[in-house]
DNA sequence: AATGAATGAGAGTTCATTCAT
DNA sequence: TATGAATGAACTCTCATTCAT
């Protein structure tokens, strides 16, 4: 939908209106904030709107419905998470390096992101679901397969099924972040090479 | 529409017990039915109830509330759980062997039990989840904590927290389980192989 | 779905619990109340429930939602309608007779039920209107299309289509209704008279 | 969606009343043209904004509210009514020849004009009705009566009371159009007449 | 013990109206 | 004048729980 740009007030300094940024992240700060404090089931509409200082009817002029406004955070956080996955990474470091890098990467961005995360986690197993929602989502993370399968080709990584790889490390990743999340492993640089040992133990040809 | 006549309370010989559980069992199995069918959200105290074949109020004969016989189904199969899983264990085989063994009866059960599945992951997020319930069914799996301290106490297996392992068990065995439920990984014993291989090579010293 | 009979309390007066008759006319006494009070735009579910003495989940056990209550309110009115059209109804009078009769039932009818009136009136122009049920409620009035059919072979009434008929008869009679409602005519043999006269005068070859 | 560049500020010789009745006649037809598509239930102020290229506040620099609007828009169109129905009418001519004139402005215009029906037909139930303005509404047909009273001094038409006179126009007449616009009658001289004399015979003596 | 109708708080959503720009 | 984002009361409908039978 288009919109009219008004210039009737001769104004030089046109700032539009526009369907302000800032209130669209008030909404889904507002929205990671209560799914951690009472969980997803937590989530209402009105909740929302009052956490993030709005009248109800507001949200709606951002969102259709509420399925389409979970949608849209998941696919916000996916971007923000892919994109600080990728910043300073050097592909050109040797296999086991980059790796060790993005597993560390991942690990810290889940401790800064504990809102995030439990948004994340609960959102996979909702009603809420978007199939083409995920798969954007999933594409996202391009560089990471290419990275895998050059660790293939050059023999240092098991030769399975890509999906098995997959399945593998996002299984002990999430495991290993809901143990530093919960204290019971701390967070150090030791704590981290025994983790990515055991993981890089299971990936290793 | 058919009609039961019920003649309980004309019984002079009342013993109930048997009648109960009998009930109890419907309860679960319509439970786990639904979760299946129309996920965790699905599941309403009508719906059991119908799916079970008893009037609504009925469940509260059984159950306090819907938070209480969530939290009695989880336990009801975390128990059966623990039981098949210690069911013909030979534990004075090699520690290897004991582990894939525990390995393939895991993944075996999963597949068998699929809707088990889905509401115990689904329950884990749940805002009926309680902390009690969880510690003892924890402490049902202590012959397969045994088990690795057994192997650490060989120098088999990684000299690292409980908690570690643990969390490294659980994670690849859960997203395993899911591949096969999804059919991305076939069920057999080439298969099992590949993933207890990655598995134990993460594990082992 | 089936039901069990209980006999267990061994009462030998054993009134079936039964979906309430009663309540269901409640419903309708209190949405027709509403509709003359306050339109039909005025109805509500939370209204209807006040008005009809109960909490507003109950209406959802008698109807599916507020359309099929609307939708059931109006066959019910119909074919109350045609039970009282075609009692004490001489079909061997003479049919100018028998019309005038029917004449005087519908104004009658009308002026005593003058809720029922203001509801079906509203209901044709609603977005709750269901065609099925319209369908239906058309075929309670066959006889009287019967009546207009052998005046017809009597080369009494016009040869023209029933449509033509049809909306002659009940433009004039609901116009009729209007007046009497509204006190702009007289509620006695002579102004009926007049009416009929109109009426018959341009029904008549 | 286009934009409009606007200067009226920046214009000196500023006479708005030209474009004020551009933009209620702009308002007036996106209601109607709304109602036909939806109903007079499907009416927003939002979507008539919308449908007539405006904001939805810009509705209320035109009208207080929408009771307003949608009374206005009544008038309107009364007062359209009124003067198409008088133009042309030669009042000299036989009363029989009149009245068939009029009859026929009247159906040819239900037929021109059937999103005028429609919101005409569903204005006299709704909630917005304002009995002052269908006062006035009805003062604009004066001329209409002069020609019933003729009649009946010419002992043409039946002695009976205007209001009786009036409900059996209106109602035949409304009953009528429904048939035409439903294509339940052609729409040729020959259906006219036929309608016409059954309505001439009901008023004649 | 078993029933299922009844309850009513609370969910998502809509929309007439206001108001800062 | 014109805008359209913001408001919040009011709507329909759901569902865990109760209770008379």
């Amino acid at each position: 939908m288009e919109r009219f740009v008004k210039m009737n007030k001769c104004s030089f300094i046109c700032r539009m209106r526009a369907k302000d940024k800032q209130k669209i992240e008030a909404i889904y700060k507002a929205t990671l904030s209560l799914t951690q404090q009472m969980g997803f089931g937590g989530i209402t509409m009105a909740r929302i709107a009052r956490e993030a200082g709005m009248a109800t009817g507001t949200l709606y002029i951002y969102f259709k419905n509420k399925e389409e406004l979970i949608n849209s955070l998941y696919l916000y956080l996916k971007r923000q998470k892919a994109k600080n996955f990728l910043t300073d990474m050097n592909f050109d470091n040797p296999l086991k390096v980059v790796l060790k890098q993005m597993f560390t990467k991942m690990l810290m961005g889940i401790v800064n992101e504990s809102a995030e995360l439990a948004f994340l986690e609960q959102y996979h197993r909702s009603p809420f679901i978007d199939e083409a929602v995920q798969t954007e989502a999933m594409q996202l993370f391009q560089p990471f397969f290419d990275i895998i399968e050059r660790g293939q080709k050059e023999f240092l990584i098991k030769d399975v099924k890509m999906d098995l790889i997959m399945a593998y490390l996002s299984g002990t990743i999430h495991e290993f972040s809901a143990l530093i999340q919960d204290n019971r492993m701390p967070l150090n640089e030791d704590s981290f090479d025994l983790m990515f040992t055991m993981m890089w133990d299971g990936l290793k040809t």
